[in-house]
DNA sequence: TAAAAAAATGACTACATAGTCATTTTTAAC
DNA sequence: GTTAAAAATGACTATGTAGTCATTTTTTTA
Protein backbone atom coordinates (compact mmCIF):
# COMPACT_ATOMS: atom_id res chain seq x y z
CA UNK A 1 0.00 0.00 0.00
CA UNK A 2 1.35 3.12 -0.81
CA UNK A 3 2.24 5.82 2.06
CA UNK A 4 0.00 8.88 3.15
CA UNK A 5 2.47 11.06 1.53
CA UNK A 6 1.31 9.78 -2.28
CA UNK A 7 -1.55 10.45 -1.97
CA UNK A 8 -0.76 13.78 -0.44
CA UNK A 9 0.95 14.60 -3.93
CA UNK A 10 -1.20 16.88 -6.53
CA UNK A 11 -2.97 14.62 -8.61
CA UNK A 12 -0.40 16.71 -11.42
CA UNK A 13 2.65 14.70 -9.96
CA UNK A 14 0.76 11.76 -9.07
CA UNK A 15 -0.35 11.20 -12.45
CA UNK A 16 3.34 11.55 -13.77
CA UNK A 17 4.52 9.33 -11.40
CA UNK A 18 1.89 6.49 -12.37
CA UNK A 19 2.73 6.81 -15.69
CA UNK A 20 6.21 6.84 -15.64
CA UNK A 21 6.51 4.04 -13.27
CA UNK A 22 3.79 1.98 -15.55
CA UNK A 23 6.19 2.68 -18.95
CA UNK A 24 8.95 0.96 -16.74
CA UNK A 25 6.65 -1.90 -15.69
CA UNK A 26 4.41 -2.58 -18.72
CA UNK A 27 7.77 -2.89 -20.99
CA UNK A 28 10.18 -5.02 -18.60
CA UNK A 29 10.04 -7.71 -16.12
CA UNK A 30 9.40 -6.66 -12.22
CA UNK A 31 13.26 -7.75 -11.60
CA UNK A 32 14.54 -6.31 -14.59
CA UNK A 33 12.06 -3.13 -14.20
CA UNK A 34 14.23 0.07 -12.63
CA UNK A 35 13.52 2.51 -9.55
CA UNK A 36 16.94 4.04 -10.94
CA UNK A 37 15.81 4.35 -14.70
CA UNK A 38 12.27 5.28 -13.30
CA UNK A 39 13.56 8.33 -10.86
CA UNK A 40 15.95 9.52 -13.74
CA UNK A 41 13.04 9.79 -16.18
CA UNK A 42 11.13 11.70 -13.79
CA UNK A 43 13.65 14.13 -12.65
CA UNK A 44 13.32 13.54 -9.26
CA UNK A 45 15.57 11.74 -5.99
CA UNK A 46 15.59 8.29 -5.46
CA UNK A 47 14.54 8.94 -1.63
CA UNK A 48 11.04 10.17 -2.87
CA UNK A 49 10.22 7.36 -4.54
CA UNK A 50 10.71 5.48 -0.73
CA UNK A 51 8.52 8.36 0.83
CA UNK A 52 5.90 7.43 -1.31
CA UNK A 53 5.75 2.96 -1.38
CA UNK A 54 7.57 0.91 0.84
CA UNK A 55 9.78 -1.18 -1.42
CA UNK A 56 9.50 -2.23 -5.57
CA UNK A 57 6.80 -4.62 -4.67
CA UNK A 58 5.02 -2.80 -3.19
CA UNK A 59 4.75 0.00 -6.51
CA UNK A 60 4.54 -3.04 -8.77
CA UNK A 61 1.54 -3.96 -5.75
CA UNK A 62 -0.05 -0.41 -6.62
CA UNK A 63 0.44 0.00 -10.07
CA UNK A 64 -1.66 -3.37 -10.40
CA UNK A 65 -3.91 -2.91 -8.77
CA UNK A 66 -4.62 0.77 -10.73
CA UNK A 67 -4.75 -1.04 -13.70
CA UNK A 68 -7.23 -3.85 -12.96
CA UNK A 69 -9.21 -1.13 -11.48
CA UNK A 70 -9.45 0.74 -14.62
CA UNK A 71 -10.24 -2.51 -16.35
CA UNK A 72 -13.04 -3.77 -14.24
CA UNK A 73 -14.66 -0.37 -14.99
CA UNK A 74 -14.67 -1.69 -18.89
CA UNK A 75 -15.56 -4.96 -18.30
CA UNK A 76 -18.76 -4.65 -15.84
CA UNK A 77 -20.65 -1.66 -17.70
CA UNK A 78 -22.39 -4.04 -20.49
CA UNK A 79 -25.53 -5.95 -19.46
CA UNK A 80 -26.81 -9.48 -20.68
CA UNK A 81 -30.33 -8.92 -20.68
CA UNK A 82 -29.37 -5.79 -23.44
CA UNK A 83 -28.48 -8.27 -26.16
CA UNK A 84 -30.59 -11.15 -27.70
CA UNK A 85 -28.21 -13.97 -27.45
CA UNK A 86 -24.76 -15.19 -25.90
CA UNK A 87 -22.60 -14.27 -29.25
CA UNK A 88 -24.10 -10.58 -29.64
CA UNK A 89 -22.94 -10.40 -25.89
CA UNK A 90 -19.84 -11.23 -26.27
CA UNK A 91 -18.94 -9.28 -29.41
CA UNK A 92 -19.98 -6.23 -27.74
CA UNK A 93 -17.88 -7.18 -24.09
CA UNK A 94 -14.71 -7.87 -26.47
CA UNK A 95 -15.11 -4.65 -28.37
CA UNK A 96 -15.93 -2.52 -25.56
CA UNK A 97 -13.25 -4.06 -23.35
CA UNK A 98 -10.49 -3.80 -26.06
CA UNK A 99 -11.37 0.56 -25.42
CA UNK A 100 -9.32 -0.10 -21.88
CA UNK A 101 -6.86 -1.22 -24.39
CA UNK A 102 -6.75 1.47 -26.53
CA UNK A 103 -7.41 4.21 -24.07
CA UNK A 104 -5.13 3.02 -21.43
CA UNK A 105 -1.98 0.73 -23.31
CA UNK A 106 0.13 0.71 -20.39
CA UNK A 107 -2.35 -0.56 -18.37
CA UNK A 108 -3.29 -3.25 -20.43
CA UNK A 109 0.15 -4.15 -21.15
CA UNK A 110 1.23 -4.10 -17.89
CA UNK A 111 -1.44 -6.86 -17.24
CA UNK A 112 -0.81 -8.44 -20.11
CA UNK A 113 2.86 -9.02 -18.74
CA UNK A 114 1.47 -10.12 -15.47
CA UNK A 115 -0.75 -12.97 -17.11
CA UNK A 116 1.58 -14.20 -19.33
CA UNK A 117 4.52 -12.73 -19.27
CA UNK A 118 6.37 -12.20 -15.85
CA UNK A 119 8.15 -15.11 -14.10
CA UNK A 120 9.94 -13.23 -11.49
CA UNK A 121 10.64 -14.80 -8.27
CA UNK A 122 9.68 -11.49 -6.44
CA UNK A 123 6.23 -11.44 -7.92
CA UNK A 124 5.35 -15.21 -8.34
CA UNK A 125 2.63 -15.21 -5.52
CA UNK A 126 0.67 -12.36 -7.02
CA UNK A 127 0.78 -13.77 -10.44
CA UNK A 128 -2.27 -16.23 -11.26
CA UNK A 129 -4.95 -14.19 -9.15
CA UNK A 130 -6.33 -12.21 -12.23
CA UNK A 131 -6.29 -15.08 -14.30
CA UNK A 132 -8.05 -17.29 -11.78
CA UNK A 133 -11.01 -14.72 -11.56
CA UNK A 134 -11.37 -14.44 -14.86
CA UNK A 135 -11.93 -18.12 -14.86
CA UNK A 136 -14.45 -18.61 -11.82
CA UNK A 137 -16.32 -15.60 -14.16
CA UNK A 138 -16.51 -17.33 -17.31
CA UNK A 139 -17.62 -20.28 -15.53
CA UNK A 140 -20.19 -18.90 -13.76
CA UNK A 141 -21.52 -16.58 -17.03
CA UNK A 142 -21.06 -20.07 -19.05
CA UNK A 143 -22.90 -22.39 -17.03
CA UNK A 144 -26.32 -19.99 -16.78
CA UNK A 145 -25.86 -19.91 -20.58
CA UNK A 146 -25.52 -23.73 -21.25
CA UNK A 147 -29.30 -23.48 -19.33
CA UNK A 148 -30.41 -21.41 -22.62
CA UNK A 149 -29.24 -23.88 -24.84
CA UNK A 150 -26.53 -21.47 -26.13
CA UNK A 151 -23.62 -24.33 -26.51
CA UNK A 152 -23.63 -28.10 -27.88
CA UNK A 153 -24.20 -30.47 -25.27
CA UNK A 154 -21.43 -32.37 -24.69
CA UNK A 155 -19.24 -30.03 -24.18
CA UNK A 156 -17.48 -29.65 -20.96
CA UNK A 157 -17.42 -26.51 -18.89
CA UNK A 158 -13.93 -25.93 -18.72
CA UNK A 159 -13.05 -26.31 -22.00
CA UNK A 160 -15.50 -23.66 -23.33
CA UNK A 161 -13.77 -21.80 -20.07
CA UNK A 162 -10.50 -22.23 -21.59
CA UNK A 163 -11.69 -21.58 -25.25
CA UNK A 164 -13.24 -18.86 -24.98
CA UNK A 165 -10.49 -17.20 -22.76
CA UNK A 166 -7.63 -18.33 -25.02
CA UNK A 167 -9.11 -17.50 -28.20
CA UNK A 168 -10.06 -13.90 -26.78
CA UNK A 169 -6.30 -12.70 -25.41
CA UNK A 170 -5.05 -14.01 -28.20
CA UNK A 171 -6.46 -11.16 -30.73
CA UNK A 172 -3.16 -8.82 -30.12
CA UNK A 173 -1.31 -11.29 -31.80
CA UNK A 174 -3.75 -11.82 -34.95
CA UNK A 175 -3.50 -8.50 -35.48
CA UNK A 176 0.31 -8.10 -34.96
CA UNK A 177 0.70 -11.14 -37.40
CA UNK A 178 -2.35 -9.59 -39.84
CA UNK A 179 -1.55 -6.05 -40.05
CA UNK A 180 1.78 -5.61 -38.76
CA UNK A 181 0.80 -4.06 -35.82
CA UNK A 182 4.00 -3.18 -33.38
CA UNK A 183 1.84 -2.36 -30.11
CA UNK A 184 4.29 -2.20 -28.24
CA UNK A 185 6.34 0.33 -29.91
CA UNK A 186 3.51 2.20 -30.87
CA UNK A 187 2.83 2.96 -27.46
CA UNK A 188 6.09 4.02 -26.68
CA UNK A 189 5.84 6.11 -29.50
CA UNK A 190 2.52 7.54 -28.53
CA UNK A 191 1.10 6.67 -31.71
CA UNK A 192 -2.38 5.49 -31.76
CA UNK A 193 -2.51 1.48 -31.61
CA UNK A 194 -4.49 1.26 -35.14
CA UNK A 195 -3.65 3.88 -37.90
CA UNK A 196 -6.88 5.03 -39.54
CA UNK A 197 -9.38 2.97 -38.39
CA UNK A 198 -10.45 0.53 -35.76
CA UNK A 199 -12.49 -1.47 -38.93
CA UNK A 200 -9.49 -3.82 -38.86
CA UNK A 201 -9.82 -4.38 -35.22
CA UNK A 202 -13.55 -5.06 -35.79
CA UNK A 203 -13.20 -7.66 -38.56
CA UNK A 204 -10.85 -9.50 -36.74
CA UNK A 205 -12.92 -9.77 -33.37
CA UNK A 206 -15.62 -11.17 -36.49
CA UNK A 207 -13.23 -13.67 -37.47
CA UNK A 208 -12.29 -14.82 -34.12
CA UNK A 209 -16.04 -15.16 -32.90
CA UNK A 210 -17.06 -16.44 -36.06
CA UNK A 211 -14.70 -19.45 -35.27
CA UNK A 212 -15.48 -19.49 -31.75
CA UNK A 213 -19.32 -19.59 -32.37
CA UNK A 214 -18.84 -22.48 -35.15
CA UNK A 215 -16.88 -24.51 -32.92
CA UNK A 216 -19.90 -23.95 -29.53
CA UNK A 217 -23.02 -23.51 -30.68
CA UNK A 218 -25.45 -25.94 -31.26
CA UNK A 219 -26.03 -27.46 -35.08
CA UNK B 1 28.91 -20.32 -31.28
CA UNK B 2 30.25 -22.45 -29.26
CA UNK B 3 34.50 -22.73 -28.70
CA UNK B 4 36.53 -25.36 -29.75
CA UNK B 5 37.06 -25.80 -26.01
CA UNK B 6 33.53 -26.57 -25.32
CA UNK B 7 33.49 -29.45 -28.58
CA UNK B 8 36.79 -30.55 -27.10
CA UNK B 9 34.69 -31.73 -23.53
CA UNK B 10 33.72 -35.19 -22.85
CA UNK B 11 30.58 -35.57 -23.78
CA UNK B 12 29.71 -36.42 -19.83
CA UNK B 13 30.61 -33.33 -18.94
CA UNK B 14 29.12 -31.07 -21.91
CA UNK B 15 26.02 -32.60 -21.34
CA UNK B 16 26.15 -31.48 -17.35
CA UNK B 17 27.02 -28.05 -18.36
CA UNK B 18 23.84 -28.03 -21.27
CA UNK B 19 22.18 -29.35 -18.46
CA UNK B 20 21.99 -27.38 -15.81
CA UNK B 21 22.67 -24.12 -18.03
CA UNK B 22 19.27 -25.29 -19.94
CA UNK B 23 17.42 -25.21 -16.40
CA UNK B 24 18.67 -21.58 -15.35
CA UNK B 25 17.65 -20.29 -18.83
CA UNK B 26 14.15 -22.16 -18.76
CA UNK B 27 13.17 -20.84 -15.60
CA UNK B 28 14.47 -17.12 -15.56
CA UNK B 29 14.83 -14.56 -18.21
CA UNK B 30 17.50 -13.69 -19.82
CA UNK B 31 18.58 -10.81 -18.06
CA UNK B 32 17.47 -12.55 -14.79
CA UNK B 33 19.33 -15.82 -15.65
CA UNK B 34 23.11 -15.95 -13.70
CA UNK B 35 25.79 -17.38 -14.88
CA UNK B 36 27.42 -16.65 -11.53
CA UNK B 37 24.29 -19.21 -10.53
CA UNK B 38 25.26 -21.54 -13.29
CA UNK B 39 28.78 -22.13 -12.09
CA UNK B 40 27.79 -22.58 -8.51
CA UNK B 41 25.62 -24.93 -9.25
CA UNK B 42 28.40 -26.99 -11.95
CA UNK B 43 30.88 -26.04 -9.13
CA UNK B 44 33.35 -24.70 -12.13
CA UNK B 45 34.93 -21.50 -12.07
CA UNK B 46 33.54 -18.35 -13.92
CA UNK B 47 36.33 -18.26 -16.30
CA UNK B 48 35.64 -21.57 -17.40
CA UNK B 49 32.41 -20.76 -19.16
CA UNK B 50 34.32 -17.69 -21.05
CA UNK B 51 36.52 -20.45 -22.43
CA UNK B 52 33.47 -22.21 -23.70
CA UNK B 53 31.57 -19.00 -24.98
CA UNK B 54 31.98 -15.65 -26.09
CA UNK B 55 29.65 -14.33 -23.56
CA UNK B 56 26.21 -14.82 -21.80
CA UNK B 57 24.44 -14.25 -25.29
CA UNK B 58 26.05 -16.89 -27.37
CA UNK B 59 25.62 -19.10 -24.25
CA UNK B 60 21.52 -18.54 -24.77
CA UNK B 61 21.53 -18.91 -28.71
CA UNK B 62 23.37 -22.22 -28.51
CA UNK B 63 20.55 -23.29 -26.12
CA UNK B 64 18.20 -22.17 -28.29
CA UNK B 65 19.74 -23.78 -31.44
CA UNK B 66 20.22 -26.52 -29.25
CA UNK B 67 16.53 -26.80 -28.38
CA UNK B 68 15.35 -26.24 -31.89
CA UNK B 69 17.24 -28.96 -33.31
CA UNK B 70 15.59 -31.24 -30.90
CA UNK B 71 12.63 -30.37 -31.47
CA UNK B 72 12.09 -29.82 -35.04
CA UNK B 73 13.58 -33.92 -34.85
CA UNK B 74 10.57 -34.79 -33.25
CA UNK B 75 8.05 -33.00 -35.60
CA UNK B 76 9.48 -33.85 -38.77
CA UNK B 77 9.05 -37.30 -38.29
CA UNK B 78 5.61 -38.29 -39.51
CA UNK B 79 4.40 -38.17 -43.00
CA UNK B 80 1.34 -36.66 -44.14
CA UNK B 81 0.68 -39.46 -46.84
CA UNK B 82 0.58 -42.24 -43.94
CA UNK B 83 -3.07 -40.86 -42.77
CA UNK B 84 -6.63 -40.38 -44.15
CA UNK B 85 -7.30 -36.66 -43.28
CA UNK B 86 -5.79 -33.84 -41.85
CA UNK B 87 -7.57 -34.12 -38.20
CA UNK B 88 -6.34 -37.59 -38.07
CA UNK B 89 -2.71 -36.70 -39.40
CA UNK B 90 -3.50 -33.42 -37.00
CA UNK B 91 -3.98 -35.55 -33.98
CA UNK B 92 -0.82 -37.95 -34.51
CA UNK B 93 1.52 -34.75 -34.83
CA UNK B 94 -0.04 -33.43 -32.20
CA UNK B 95 0.43 -36.47 -29.51
CA UNK B 96 3.91 -36.91 -31.09
CA UNK B 97 4.65 -33.41 -30.86
CA UNK B 98 3.82 -33.77 -27.08
CA UNK B 99 6.58 -36.51 -26.81
CA UNK B 100 9.50 -33.84 -27.34
CA UNK B 101 7.87 -31.86 -23.81
CA UNK B 102 7.75 -34.83 -21.91
CA UNK B 103 11.34 -36.29 -22.71
CA UNK B 104 12.93 -33.02 -23.20
CA UNK B 105 10.75 -30.64 -20.66
CA UNK B 106 13.58 -27.92 -19.91
CA UNK B 107 14.41 -27.44 -23.89
CA UNK B 108 10.20 -27.19 -24.19
CA UNK B 109 10.41 -24.63 -21.37
CA UNK B 110 13.17 -22.83 -22.87
CA UNK B 111 11.63 -22.48 -26.46
CA UNK B 112 8.19 -21.82 -24.66
CA UNK B 113 9.91 -18.84 -22.70
CA UNK B 114 11.53 -17.20 -25.72
CA UNK B 115 8.24 -17.67 -27.84
CA UNK B 116 6.09 -15.86 -25.15
CA UNK B 117 7.55 -14.55 -22.16
CA UNK B 118 10.65 -13.67 -23.09
CA UNK B 119 11.25 -9.50 -23.58
CA UNK B 120 14.75 -8.68 -22.29
CA UNK B 121 16.71 -6.44 -24.53
CA UNK B 122 18.77 -7.94 -25.50
CA UNK B 123 17.38 -10.66 -26.98
CA UNK B 124 14.88 -8.72 -28.46
CA UNK B 125 16.40 -9.45 -32.10
CA UNK B 126 16.40 -13.29 -31.86
CA UNK B 127 12.96 -13.45 -30.62
CA UNK B 128 10.58 -14.36 -33.26
CA UNK B 129 12.01 -16.62 -35.55
CA UNK B 130 11.05 -19.59 -34.79
CA UNK B 131 7.29 -18.59 -34.53
CA UNK B 132 7.85 -17.20 -37.61
CA UNK B 133 8.83 -20.04 -39.11
CA UNK B 134 6.24 -22.41 -37.73
CA UNK B 135 3.60 -19.76 -39.14
CA UNK B 136 5.39 -19.83 -42.62
CA UNK B 137 5.78 -23.64 -42.18
CA UNK B 138 1.97 -23.82 -41.52
CA UNK B 139 0.62 -21.77 -44.37
CA UNK B 140 2.17 -23.72 -46.35
CA UNK B 141 0.49 -26.83 -45.12
CA UNK B 142 -3.12 -25.32 -45.01
CA UNK B 143 -2.87 -24.11 -48.46
CA UNK B 144 -2.17 -27.34 -49.44
CA UNK B 145 -4.97 -29.07 -47.20
CA UNK B 146 -7.42 -26.50 -48.71
CA UNK B 147 -7.70 -27.75 -52.03
CA UNK B 148 -8.06 -31.07 -50.49
CA UNK B 149 -11.46 -29.77 -49.22
CA UNK B 150 -10.65 -29.54 -45.57
CA UNK B 151 -11.68 -26.76 -44.54
CA UNK B 152 -14.88 -24.91 -44.87
CA UNK B 153 -14.32 -22.16 -47.69
CA UNK B 154 -14.38 -18.80 -46.75
CA UNK B 155 -11.95 -18.87 -43.80
CA UNK B 156 -9.04 -16.83 -44.52
CA UNK B 157 -5.90 -19.06 -44.06
CA UNK B 158 -4.11 -16.81 -42.05
CA UNK B 159 -6.91 -17.35 -39.28
CA UNK B 160 -6.76 -20.80 -39.66
CA UNK B 161 -3.00 -20.45 -39.22
CA UNK B 162 -3.29 -18.34 -36.02
CA UNK B 163 -6.66 -20.50 -34.85
CA UNK B 164 -4.32 -23.98 -34.86
CA UNK B 165 -1.29 -22.38 -33.38
CA UNK B 166 -3.47 -20.76 -30.75
CA UNK B 167 -5.20 -23.59 -29.61
CA UNK B 168 -1.94 -25.97 -29.72
CA UNK B 169 0.25 -23.94 -27.83
CA UNK B 170 -2.50 -23.70 -24.90
CA UNK B 171 -2.64 -27.49 -24.03
CA UNK B 172 -0.49 -27.02 -21.30
CA UNK B 173 -2.80 -24.33 -19.48
CA UNK B 174 -5.85 -26.82 -20.12
CA UNK B 175 -3.71 -30.18 -18.92
CA UNK B 176 -2.78 -27.44 -16.18
CA UNK B 177 -6.28 -25.94 -15.22
CA UNK B 178 -8.29 -29.37 -15.43
CA UNK B 179 -5.40 -31.49 -13.59
CA UNK B 180 -3.64 -29.15 -11.46
CA UNK B 181 -0.41 -30.25 -13.17
CA UNK B 182 2.01 -27.75 -12.04
CA UNK B 183 4.59 -28.60 -15.19
CA UNK B 184 7.29 -26.23 -13.88
CA UNK B 185 7.48 -27.42 -10.13
CA UNK B 186 7.47 -31.21 -11.80
CA UNK B 187 10.75 -30.79 -13.56
CA UNK B 188 12.78 -29.22 -11.33
CA UNK B 189 11.52 -32.09 -9.11
CA UNK B 190 12.60 -34.19 -11.27
CA UNK B 191 8.74 -36.30 -11.35
CA UNK B 192 6.97 -37.61 -13.99
CA UNK B 193 5.18 -34.54 -16.03
CA UNK B 194 1.95 -36.60 -16.07
CA UNK B 195 1.15 -39.06 -12.93
CA UNK B 196 0.47 -42.74 -13.68
CA UNK B 197 -1.44 -42.39 -16.78
CA UNK B 198 -0.86 -40.53 -20.54
CA UNK B 199 -4.63 -40.93 -20.82
CA UNK B 200 -5.12 -37.10 -19.35
CA UNK B 201 -3.12 -35.61 -21.63
CA UNK B 202 -4.89 -37.96 -24.66
CA UNK B 203 -8.26 -37.13 -23.75
CA UNK B 204 -6.82 -32.97 -23.77
CA UNK B 205 -5.58 -33.56 -27.27
CA UNK B 206 -8.76 -34.52 -28.51
CA UNK B 207 -10.54 -32.49 -26.86
CA UNK B 208 -9.10 -29.61 -28.18
CA UNK B 209 -9.27 -30.94 -31.76
CA UNK B 210 -12.64 -31.82 -31.41
CA UNK B 211 -13.59 -28.11 -30.97
CA UNK B 212 -10.95 -27.11 -33.82
CA UNK B 213 -12.27 -29.59 -36.13
CA UNK B 214 -16.16 -28.55 -35.46
CA UNK B 215 -14.87 -24.80 -35.63
CA UNK B 216 -12.90 -25.32 -39.25
CA UNK B 217 -13.91 -28.46 -40.85
CA UNK B 218 -17.06 -27.65 -43.85
CA UNK B 219 -20.28 -28.61 -42.68
C1' DT C 1 60.68 -37.98 -18.53
C1' DA C 2 60.54 -33.21 -20.41
C1' DA C 3 58.48 -29.72 -23.11
C1' DA C 4 54.45 -27.75 -25.19
C1' DA C 5 49.71 -27.09 -25.67
C1' DA C 6 45.15 -26.92 -23.70
C1' DA C 7 42.06 -26.20 -20.05
C1' DA C 8 40.69 -24.62 -15.48
C1' DT C 9 40.99 -21.19 -12.06
C1' DG C 10 39.29 -17.33 -9.06
C1' DA C 11 40.57 -12.78 -7.63
C1' DC C 12 39.56 -8.76 -9.84
C1' DT C 13 37.24 -4.77 -12.55
C1' DA C 14 33.49 -2.12 -13.82
C1' DC C 15 28.91 -1.46 -13.45
C1' DA C 16 24.05 -1.62 -12.01
C1' DT C 17 20.72 -2.32 -8.66
C1' DA C 18 17.34 -1.65 -4.21
C1' DG C 19 17.03 0.54 -0.32
C1' DT C 20 18.71 3.98 3.74
C1' DC C 21 18.91 8.16 6.25
C1' DA C 22 20.85 12.46 7.95
C1' DT C 23 20.30 16.79 5.97
C1' DT C 24 18.04 20.43 3.34
C1' DT C 25 14.11 22.55 1.25
C1' DT C 26 9.32 23.47 0.89
C1' DT C 27 4.85 24.09 2.70
C1' DA C 28 1.45 25.04 6.28
C1' DA C 29 0.04 26.95 10.71
C1' DC C 30 -0.07 30.51 13.79
C1' DG D 1 7.72 36.76 10.40
C1' DT D 2 8.41 32.49 13.16
C1' DT D 3 7.84 27.88 14.03
C1' DA D 4 6.64 23.21 13.08
C1' DA D 5 5.40 19.69 10.17
C1' DA D 6 5.88 17.51 5.61
C1' DA D 7 8.38 16.44 1.59
C1' DA D 8 12.47 16.14 -1.25
C1' DT D 9 17.20 15.13 -1.57
C1' DG D 10 21.36 12.45 -3.02
C1' DA D 11 25.47 10.48 -1.16
C1' DC D 12 25.98 6.15 0.73
C1' DT D 13 25.66 0.93 1.80
C1' DA D 14 25.24 -3.66 0.61
C1' DT D 15 24.61 -6.80 -2.92
C1' DG D 16 24.47 -8.72 -7.25
C1' DT D 17 26.02 -9.08 -12.00
C1' DA D 18 29.01 -10.08 -16.68
C1' DG D 19 33.23 -10.43 -18.16
C1' DT D 20 38.79 -10.39 -17.80
C1' DC D 21 43.24 -12.32 -17.44
C1' DA D 22 47.57 -13.64 -15.29
C1' DT D 23 48.50 -17.81 -13.07
C1' DT D 24 48.14 -22.71 -12.11
C1' DT D 25 46.85 -27.32 -13.28
C1' DT D 26 46.02 -30.93 -16.48
C1' DT D 27 46.63 -33.25 -20.73
C1' DT D 28 49.02 -34.21 -24.88
C1' DT D 29 53.07 -34.63 -27.62
C1' DA D 30 57.70 -36.01 -28.51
Amino acid sequence: MPKETFYNLSEEKRNRFVQIALEEFAYRDFQAASITQIVKKLGIAKGSVYQYFDDKLDLWLYLKKYSEEIKISYITSLKREDYPNFWEYYRAMYLHGINFDLEHPLCSLLLYRIGFKESSEQVKPYLHTWKEEAKIFFRQWIEAEKKLGTFEEGIATDIIVHFLLTMSLSITELLQDRYHIDFEKNISEGKPLFGKNKEELIKAVNDLIFLMERALKIN
